[in-house]
DNA sequence: CTGTTAGCGCATTCAT
DNA sequence: ATGAATGCGCTAACAG
């Protein structure tokens, strides 16, 4: 920086203001410092920036299993909206979601001096570990449950869900069987409700969910047990992976799918439109959650306090898994 | 840090190094300063310490796209080997993969000074942007091509694609047919390459490559056009989600898999095994890639020279996608 | 093994 | 509108 105030002829302290606060220096003198930083091709030292102002343009990501479609897709719509405010990201996956990882991840983040940090852990168990985070540090929560006591950013799950039920209910089937996630998620228990709720509504009858773990495996094993029930004209599988699983099966023991037995399932990943048949399923805009949840951050790091909770409205694909029940 | 050495009766000195070096301080003394630090709930400022060791401990991640099950699994590949030696990961995904905008991440990374990157951008015209970095940074790119000028860590797709191709040929196809990824990316070119020349080596004729753009639905529309011709009994296809599409439009025109057509994908996807029918495609260890790229970069941040490429080789997953020639 | 001195590169404060 | 002095928290180099 000396060596640009010196070919500019100003001193560093003119340099510092072109690069913080361009208004406070006169056009001219501007433009002189503007040219020696290109000519010296100057780059500001960000660790000696962040040691006097106390903040460092980074923030943190802490998520289990980023290769899963939705903590990837959140993860992007995070980064991109991170950008757009000049702000860095960066990640901490964790092997489980105990409160023991979670404050482990927060920790590892708060050591390289993040100013904030997002949790993607919709899991029950992070509720815990949100509960124990150090106070001085803003937190942002993605896909969290009721009682946890930092802002939180989701999708409204049991939104979702409801409107899968009504969809397949509309179509006349009597109820509509529910092919779960692992009850600890948070994720599940909403989809859950909204299901139950939505049966409920109509006085159906309520089957006891069947309880996958989001696998494809899981949807299949579950598939190969319904297919044997009449009984069973319409099922929602809480995601995409286990819809195709069960697809599989019931295909496999001579089901058809629309005509036999409705299937919706949920989160629309890119495969979900050329599964066999098309997947009607429920789209989660992870990309909005992502956004909505810096946006969350930035304003905690800017002193807003409260809880507050951002829920984004999912959508129903209807495509050609579910027909009229006949 | 003074407040630790105040408490524990020490120089600030001694504390740096309790922190740094524990085996350059006595014992006893190193546990009084441990039970300071425990105490005053000390935590370094990694600002300071970045200011004046001139290192980070950060590695950048230059990626296209970190939805993509490809890039998604290579980041978490890299992540976890970044832990174990740690450091933390931050990431730049990117809209396109210009010349400009492979610059452009980079650059953001670098001015929050990273102490080396790693590029994945398997793309041809990653290559030029390549060749235009920062020579004082140390670069290490995932999946390029040949003449990249930093080193590389990539699946060899060749053997894979090769390996793909004589497992259809053994079955007793006379030719194979390949649904290629658009011609500019490397992973693509690379698997035409090995199609080719497992085909040239039985002296099989070989078919003008179809092109796709990884997508499922680019395979269901190809797959719609070659089911009209019965040559066709044996397909490679550039990728799984290509493959899907391939699988739902031969079925939809009435071929059977693997009776009439046999087919074979690549990545397997956590879900291949549950297309219909299971997918046999080529695996790629994808984390495994992350952690030969993370110790590349390490070497290079080490000091050490020179071009290097080190290849993973793939893994043909037999399932039931393929058989014996009719 | 431990302490002292110095300075990393920048922004804040107070002058001018 | 610009400059000079000061210190952020830490570690490298040397001294003891």
């Amino acid at each position: 920086m000396e060596d640009v105030a010196g070919l500019a002829g100003v001193s560093a302290m003119t340099v510092s203001r072109v690069l913080n606060a361009p208004e406070k220096v006169r056009p001219e003198t501007r433009a002189r410092v503007l040219a020696a930083v290109q000519e010296l091709g100057y780059r500001p030292n960000f660790a000696a920036r962040s040691l006097v102002t106390g903040r460092s343009g980074v923030l943190g990501v802490v998520s289990m299993d980023t290769t899963l479609y939705g903590p990837a897709s959140t993860l992007y719509g995070i980064e991109r909206a991170a950008r757009q405010h000049d702000y860095l990201v960066s990640i901490a996956s964790l092997q489980a979601l105990t409160r023991r990882s979670i404050a482990e991840g927060v920790e590892r983040l708060r050591s390289q001096s993040v100013d904030g940090v997002i949790i993607i852990a919709p899991h029950e168990s992070a509720a815990e570990g949100l509960r124990h985070l150090p106070k001085d540090l803003p937190v942002v929560d993605v896909g969290g449950g009721e009682g946890v006591p930092v802002p939180v950013a989701a999708v409204d799950q049991a939104s979702g869900a409801a409107r899968a039920t009504r969809h397949l209910l509309s179509l006349g089937h009597r109820t509509v069987w529910h092919l779960s996630g692992p009850a600890n998620w948070i994720d599940a228990s909403g989809r859950i409700r909204g299901w139950r709720s939505a049966l409920e509504a109509e006085g159906c009858e309520i089957p006891e969910p069947l309880v996958g773990d989001w696998s494809a495996q899981s949807g299949y094993e579950h598939g190969r047990r319904m297919a044997h029930d009449p009984e069973i004209t319409a099922v929602f599988a809480a995601n995409d992976p286990m819809s195709l699983g069960l697809l599989r099966a019931l295909r496999e023991a001579g089901k058809r799918v629309p005509e036999d037995v409705s299937i919706v399932g949920f989160d629309d990943v890119p495969e979900a439109a050329y599964f066999w048949p098309p997947l009607t399923t429920v789209r989660q805009n992870f990309g909005e959650v992502g956004g909505q949840a810096l946006q969350l951050l930035l304003d905690r790091i800017g002193g807003v306090e409260g809880d507050v909770r951002r829920m984004v409205e999912p959508e129903l694909v209807v495509r050609e898994s579910t027909a009229q029940r006949r």
